[in-house]
DNA sequence: TAGATTGTTAATCGATTAACAATC
DNA sequence: TAGATTGTTAATCGATTAACAATC
C-alpha cells in the first residue's frame, strides 16, 4: 500500500528498526527476516511486516529482506537521507555532551550554530565543529537566514519555553527537548521529549520495595 | 478502583503528571483541575481522570484536585517518595554531564557509584557528589554488597549490552540507557531508552522537503 | 441553590496479533 | 518440489473519549 496517514506510533517505529539494520550492516549481514529483527527488538514479527506494509513491499516471500535495501528505503521514508540543519541552545554540561556528540552526522543531522545567554559561555569555541558559541539573542535571526528547520533545547526547565517559542515563531519545526518541561507549541510543530528522571520513574513502580 | 494490573501506558503518563504538579506547586497554586492539567499537557482531561481512577479517588467533585495532595500521592503510587540508589556506567562526555546533573535527588535518584573502563577515568572524581570512578570491573560487586537495583548505561553501544548483563546478574532490575542500542534482559527487567537521534528521526518525516 | 468538576460507564476508535494464501 | 517467509485480512485486544449521574 502506499503512503495514506500513517500512525504516528508506527513512525516512531521506523527508527528503531533503522538502528537495528545499522547494525546487521556492521555485522557484514545481507538479509534478515521479520522474525529475526522482531526477537532482536522484542517486538513481533507481525508488527514489523505490518509496520512496513504501510509504505510498500521490501521483502521476498520466503527469503526475506535485502538489508541494505530496506536500509536506504527506511532512511528514505523517514527523510534521513539528506541532512538536517540543526541549532542547539544551551551550552552547559549536556549541551557540551550533545555538541560533542559523534552519533548525529551519518544519521542525517549536522548541529550548525549553539546558544546561550551565559556571557562566560559566549564566543567560546564548543562540540565536535568548534562551533562559536552564539548569544541566545541571536536565535532567532540565525534559524531565519539558514532556513533551520530543526532545534535542540538542552536549557534549564524556566527558559525552555521562551527558547522553543522564539525557535517556532523563527521557522523550527521539529524540536527535541531535553528541559524537564512539557512545551506548549503549535499543533504543525513536533516535539520529542527526553527527561531522565521521567524514565527512571516509569520503572520504580515496577520495583520491589526496599 | 484499586490496584489491579494497571496498564504500562498509564504508568507511563504518571510522571509527566507529577512533573506538571511540581510546576504548579512551585507557582504556589493549591487547586487544580483535570481539565488544566490536561490543556497544560497536551491531553485530555477525560485521559488524567481515567488515568488516576486506577488508582483511587483523588479529587473532589466541584473543586478539582489538591495539588499537594495528588503529587504525594502520585509520589507514593511511583515509588519515588524514596530515594533509589543508582549505578552510572560510562564517565565519557554523557557520563560526566549526568553525574553533573541536580536534577536526580528530589526526584527520587541518587546516582550511588560510576564506573568506566578507560584507564584515564578511573581514579578521578566525578559529578556533583565527587564520586570516584571506579573500574568496570567492580560494578558487579559493588550492586550487590550494596543491594542496587537501578543502573544508568552511558558507554558506547558495543559495550552496552555486556554491561546491561553484568547489572542484570548482580540484581538491577531497571535500567535507563544512553547507549544507542536495543538490550536483551530477562521480561522482569525494565528498559528505558534514551537515544537523541532515535528522538530526532521520529520527527523529520513530519517535516517539509528541504 | 446553581455551577463546577469528579469518577465511571459505555461507545468509539485504534493497534496488535494470529493465521494463511501467495510465492520465492 | 519442499520449506520459508512475505504481505494482508480479519479477529482480538486495548486505549481513548464522550457523556453524565453524583456530589461538592
Amino acid at each position: 500500500m502506499a503512503k495514506r496517514m500513517i500512525p504516528d506510533i508506527v513512525i516512531g517505529r521506523l527508527p528503531v528498526y533503522l538502528r537495528a539494520l545499522g547494525f546487521l550492516i556492521a555485522e557484514g549481514r545481507q538479509i534478515t527476516s521479520s522474525q529475526e529483527l522482531g526477537d532482536r527488538l522484542g517486538i513481533s514479527s507481525a508488527q514489523i511486516r505490518k509496520d512496513l506494509s504501510h509504505f510498500g513491499e521490501f521483502g521476498k516471500q520466503g527469503t526475506g529482506y535485502d538489508i541494505n535495501f530496506l536500509y536506504e528505503q527506511l532512511r528514505t521514508i523517514l527523510k534521513v537521507n539528506k541532512m538536517w540543519d540543526v541549532v542547539l541552545v544551551g551550552a552547559g554540561n549536556l549541551g557540551k555532551a550533545i555538541a560533542d556528540y559523534g552519533g548525529f552526522k551519518g544519521k542525517g543531522f549536522h548541529i550548525q550554530a549553539i546558544f546561550d545567554n551565559k556571557e562566560d559561555k559566549v564566543g567560546k569555541p564548543m562540540g565536535i565543529d568548534n562551533l562559536v558559541v552564539q548569544p541566545t539573542s541571536e536565535l532567532g535571526e540565525t534559524i531565519k537566514s539558514r532556513g533551520i528547520m530543526v532545534g535542540i533545547i538542552a536549557t534549564p526547565a524556566e527558559e525552555a519555553q521562551a527558547v522553543a517559542r522564539t525557535m517556532v515563531d523563527a521557522g523550527v519545526k521539529a524540536i527535541l527537548n531535553y528541559a524537564p518541561i512539557t512545551l506548549t507549541v503549535p499543533s504543525n510543530v513536533r516535539v520529542q521529549y527526553i527527561d531522565p528522571v521521567v524514565g527512571l520513574q516509569r520503572m520504580t513502580y515496577y520495583l520491589p520495595e526496599k
